[in-house]
This record gives C-alpha cells, structure tokens and sequence, in this order.
DNA sequence: CTAAATGCAAAATTTTTGCAGTCCC
DNA sequence: GGGACTGCAAAAATTTTGCATTTAG
C-alpha cells in the first residue's frame, strides 16, 4: 500500500470511528508514514516540531496511542525504556541491532503462512503474529 | 533444569565472571526463578523486601541488569512501559494479553527446529529466538 | 586489603493527566 | 454549538547515577 492508499485509509478510519482530522493529528500521521526508521515519540516530535513549530509533546504522544489503538500505525517492541512506533501495518517482523539499536524489517513466510500451535488458540485470540528478534547486526560487529 | 541446578549455574557464572555472591544478588535471582508470573521490577522488590527490609529498589535495578548481562535471566518485552523479568533461560514463548497483561509461556517447536529466513542471516547475528505474540485470552472474553 | 556492590538520595528520562481554550464536523 | 482535541504546565511513573560506606573474595 502506498502512502496515497494509506491516506485515504487514514480518513476513512477517523469518519468510521468519529475521530477528528485534525492538523496535528494528520502531520503525525504523514510523518510516520513515511519514515522508514522506526521513530521515538521524542524523535518524532522533533522532526514534525518543523513543520508545525507549536506541536507539544503530549499531543505526539495522545496521537500515536489513538492511532494505534485504531489500527493505523503499529508499536515496536524494544527492550530500551522507549517507545518505538512504525507507520506499516503489514504483516512483516523486525531485528534488532542490541549495539546500536537499529530496528530493520524483515519477511519470513513460513511463519506467516503456518499455524500456530494448539496451545496458543487454548489459550485466546492472537491479533498480530509480529515477530522480534534480537541480535548483532553486521556493521556493529563480527 | 530444576531450582538446585539454576542455583548451581549461578554459583559458576559469578565465580567465572567475578560477580560476588552477594546476600541481596543471591536472594534476587532466587526470587526470581521461584516466580513465574513474569515480574516487574517494583513487584520483585516488594516480594524481597519481605526477607530483606533493608534492600534497595536500585540495587534491585542494578542486580537484574548484571543478572541479564551475564544470561542468568531474561528480560521479556511488553507494551507497557514497565521492564518485566524471568528466571527461565531455555527456549521458549510468551502470550501477552492486550487487556489483563498477563504474559504466559509457550513453546512453538516448529520455530525452534526452523532456520531463519537467509535475509536475517545477512543481517547479523541472532542471539535469542524469543517470540512474544499479542492478543486476548481467554478469560478477557472473546 | 581491594575492587565490587550496596543504600541513600537526588536526578534524569519517559509518559500521563487536569484544565482552559481551540477547532472540526 | 458541542464534543473532541490541543497546548501548557505540572505530576506521575520508571529508571539511572554519584557518592560514602560496606562487604565478598
């Protein structure tokens, strides 16, 4: 889906759910959108913070957490003490660079396309079957 | 591996790495392995402030970080912004509950015997296989 | 004895909240 | 117009740090 379809993905969601398009609310959504690198709240506010010099901080962070909850954007898990946020919401998995940090996606079709085991559908629903793995990137190290 | 074994592992990993035996460092990472709801931080210190009312919560901090360090325990990512901890090292799973927040273990041995896709190969290096997936159990409802 | 670990207090970091004013629908 | 949203500031929650003292090896 490209940045247009999830756009219009964006608008049909707030009509649905009566969440108002507002400006900040809407730059938010663009710049994650179109950031490749898996940004902090606090990276994320100084890149838009640019754009829209009188953005706060707590708006950021009240934004992304109502997108998320709508299914726009997705959270990264990280084992800093930071929040990471993504704007694909596509089935794809991550690693993690435990040196640097660095958060790259990656695809692994047999686990997207085998079931999970009988224990896991004992227990509930699963939502989203996105995977975290940790390691040492190239460049950090071997 | 049982409580005695885990014991023992401890023993030599701080006799081979110079980590001393401390009464506080003892008693974390026996708490620890004898719980297996997953503790926070803050949980672990008030269950050790029971036995050891003079204990710090920052030394609590600082034992699981050197405890981590030296693959004694391990450090289970959730959405909140709260670090959660294990006694387990072996290769296994964990459910997370969006509501609850319940994290229980599970074992997928597909993925263990499964090699990674060569994508991730190229990456890096990968340390641990360690899946969290994320959903709704059970006792959640529906 | 000596380097490492602890406890205390204070700071830093990250995230959340109350409230008055503003803006979308 | 009315409820949702924002910005501000302040608080809450979580984690880290400096330093004097204690302790394991």
């Amino acid at each position: 889906m490209n940045v247009k379809e999830r756009l219009r993905e964006f608008e049909e969601v707030c009509r649905k759910d009566g969440l108002k398009i507002t400006h900040q609310r809407l730059e938010v959504f663009k710049e994650l959108v179109n950031s490749l690198d898996h940004p902090s709240v606090e990276k994320l506010y100084r890149r838009l913070h640019d754009k829209l010099p009188t953005i706060s901080l707590d708006t950021v962070y009240r934004t992304l957490t109502t997108l998320e909850e709508h299914g726009l954007i997705s959270r990264v898990q990280t084992p800093e003490s930071q929040a990471r946020f993504e704007g694909r919401t596509d089935e794809h998995h991550h690693l993690i660079c435990k040196t640097c940090g660095k958060i790259t996606d990656f695809s692994w079709s047999l686990l997207d396309t085998s079931s999970l085991p009988s224990e896991v559908a004992e227990w509930g629903r699963i939502d989203r079957k996105n995977i975290t793995l940790h390691g040492l990137c190239r460049e950090c190290g071997e």
